[in-house]
DNA sequence: ATAGCTGCAAAACCTTTGCAATCAA
DNA sequence: TTGATTGCAAAGGTTTTGCAGCTAT
């Protein structure tokens, strides 16, 4: 339950909290900017501001329940999901900009290797491939 | 020779260009952000508007003479290096800054192939891994 | 000659912060 | 009650853009 992982992470259940949590809910797949969280907002009954989306997103990010992604398509932009239970990596077509998850365990491992064989633990990773449909053969 | 790059990039020879050529060559091994090339220059003799020094970054990464990179360390701005001759991923440790690079044949080739079963070709990929040194056992 | 390039200053953009009012515990 | 949280507006930092003058070809 939502509010219990709010709770566990040091932070109070308050109405904004909620709503962000259940706006990154419903984009269930989809990658969220700061500023579409807060527009999603505005269209309901309870708005947030954008200031306090921002805060939240950040602390939410701290707590390990949303990854936070910066694409180099969204120049500026960072993007949110909420923290999948299998972790995935990301796909993005240049072209479209469309963006696909997949996982692979044999790349994951590999990483873990890397860190390892340099002295390090692997504590985060981020892959992203770009990508062109290829012209069908 | 670094004319010749630029001119079948499209773009003419012009000395701010070669300036910031030469910044990320004698750079070598870092990843500096727009800004760091502009202060570099203000030392030398010719110095390069900071405007510049941002259309130039762009027009050379759209040329494939440089790469860029969005690490989350860096909340904001991109760092560039020259587009190495073998693609490398990068390391980094999460609690110095410092940066690694890392050469991998089998993650390249199953990136190729993860794309390749999705329909795409593989145009460009990012791979981050973000790391602590571990304690010595 | 002329299309492209540059510098400057201003604008655009995303994100953070100060502060007074409000709220959860 | 009281420290945490919020909204607003202002500030911060990076990057882009308009424009007049300059330059490579």
């Amino acid at each position: 339950m939502s509010k219990q992982d709010l709770k566990s992470a040091g932070l109070k259940v308050t109405l904004p909290r909620l709503r962000v949590l259940e706006v990154l809910r419903d984009a269930e797949g989809e990658h969220v900017s700061a500023e579409e969280v807060y527009k999603r907002l505005l269209n309901s009954d309870e708005a947030v501001g954008l200031a306090t989306v921002y805060r939240v997103l950040t602390q939410f990010h701290s707590a390990g329940i949303v990854d936070r992604h910066h694409f180099d398509d969204n120049h500026a932009h960072a993007v949110y999901e909420l923290s999948p239970d299998e972790h995935h990596d990301h796909m993005i077509d240049v072209d479209t900009g469309e963006i696909t998850e997949f996982v692979n365990g044999q790349i994951e491992q590999l990483q873990e290797q890397i860190a390892r064989d340099s002295g390090y633990e692997l504590v985060d990773h981020e892959l992203v491939l770009y990508v062109r449909k290829r012209p069908d053969s």
